[in-house]
DNA sequence: GATGAATGAGTATTCATTCAT
DNA sequence: TATGAATGAATACTCATTCAT
């Protein structure tokens, strides 16, 4: 039922203009940053954002989901591709290394007093299941350890994200993602 | 160096119910929480949170360099107990336990406003120092990886928490923080 | 003297619509619903309000000027049909039951905010006069106290208007305004 | 249990202030005034109204509460000193009189959204009591009309407030409403 | 030293009005 | 003409910090 008439091109080139500038200052400067900055760094006025989102908390959640939704499409790609669960690691490194840039996800989720919507929860879901393909696959081909499932995966990647955060090591981008990442691989191996 | 006259018993009784406080209210609700609310919690008007901490960060601070003191005094008393490199994995277990409770640490750092004060940074550095001996000995009996250093292991740490946070699994506490550790094993493990 | 070309058709069924929820919104909400707010429920763009009054004091001034213009149109009626003084009371008895439904009048009137254009008060003169024909008559036939003139009876209207609402008596509708015009009965009445 | 230790004698004075800042203010504009225009006109920041009165609901009632206090603690000195009822009209033609000035009341209660709470409703119950004394007195004595109740004569003292204010005749302060407080004569008066 | 009242810059949000489509 | 997106001043309220008592 979602069809309601497409947006007019200037409002649509507003409403993105938002959403830039918002998941910039989000990463950049943490979810603490004021509407009226946002709207004075994306050069329209805080009626328009609001306008967009009704509320700060609709505009972290776009910003939120956007993010989520684009992870499930690549995950989703790599599903497809993927034919010999030789896909898992390198994805998880893709995405680690996204996420170093947009840093969005892993404050919103360390900041307690965000409530996600059901929304935002469905597309969570779609990601874990694509993820959850990955790791089957790979578990099947013997490179990754048994004992996790795809819940799992998902703490890890974000603990590796924060370690990476934490220790970032720039002539080495990865390294500490990498190092945790290693826990998730068979014992034996 | 000012004098340091020793503070008077209900001043200090005071400061020591406003640290508790905040750390009780940080750890619970956030950063978030207002200076007035802390006051009001620790049964003391809002002038005397000023007395003892001239900022807000001066509080968060504090409340942080006390958690890494205590982190490095039993770091140390692991030293001086660990003889054979045993000590260093149950000492990292134990530090996740406890850091589950008080969830200051991990918050306070994920938020990019906080600034490290110098006398911060010191602690820090003496807790890494006394990681390091226990690293390097857990090292020496070949039970940890050797291509890793102390930073490196307070950053897995760190993501070992995250990753625990993120997927608690309370039947099996601990759990999600000893998959994440495993990655510190060397690789033949 | 502009042309004031008859306007198009849809336009003024547009402006109807609008006066016609402009009315009934301000009557059940008062004068602080938003102009956006009649504009969706006349299932109009704001802007089209904005065509057809310029500013939302010209919209809250078409109905008043709308609503004393019909009271105006009864009470010129009344005059053509009354031979004997005896159409004043119920005259004044239908305007205070119609007020009572159609809330604006007196809401607007006692809004101190509100200026009332030149246009406006020729109407209010208008049904001033109207008013004055029906009570010179009724005092002539010894039926209203001769003390007060039109002016008068308009702000003894306006309290019974008042008091009814203060004090609705469900079950006796018009009972409050009854006794209030009371005063206006001859001395010895 | 309302002992709460004596406020701060500085405390006492602004908050004095801005109630009488706040009266002023909603009689000569209206409750539109903005809290932030008060303060300014109180010569006090915004907080210090915002830490007396919580939210700006709570300063309009506390304006009317006072308002109807006064007014109880007056018709309670008319009913001590009444003896054969001819104290009603003058507290009535009083109260209109004081009511002229402080236009907050009619105001208020002509607002649809303001809510009025408990204590204010109880502040008026004792009101309408005291009011009520005055009023079977005066009925005994046979000098006002015996099918009106005491919250009658409320609304007509608002009706007879409406009407002086519609049509003030400054030359003669208080015609108006003697006008309208004749409808509470007794018939063959 | 402790208290808590005062400050005032800052926040999210609303809405009359303007203007591009 | 109609639309509805954009504007921006304004509003109620918050809270770290200061200061009189």
């Amino acid at each position: 039922m979602e069809s309601q008439r497409p947006m007019r091109a200037d409002a649509r080139r507003n409403r993105e203009r938002i959403l830039q500038t918002a998941r910039q200052a989000f990463a950049t400067e943490g979810l603490g940053v004021s509407l009226d900055e946002i709207a004075r760094r994306a050069g329209v006025g805080p009626g328009t954002v609001h306008r967009h989102f009704p509320a700060k908390e609709a505009l972290i959640e776009e910003v939120l989901t956007e993010h989520l939704a684009s992870l499930t499409e690549q995950a989703r790609q790599a599903v497809r591709t993927d034919r010999d669960g030789s896909a898992f690691f390198p994805f998880l490194h893709s995405l680690i290394s996204e996420a170093r840039a947009k840093q969005d996800l892993a404050d919103a989720l360390s900041q307690a007093d965000v409530k996600l919507s059901e929304r935002t929860q469905e597309t969570a879901l779609h990601l874990r299941q694509a993820f959850g393909e990955l790791l089957v696959r790979a578990q099947e081909a013997g490179t990754v350890r048994t004992d996790v499932d795809a819940e799992d995966v998902q703490a890890v990647v974000l603990g590796a994200l924060t370690a990476e955060r934490q220790n970032p090591t720039p002539d080495r981008p990865g390294r500490m993602a990498a190092v945790v990442l290693d826990c998730l691989l068979p014992e034996g191996g």
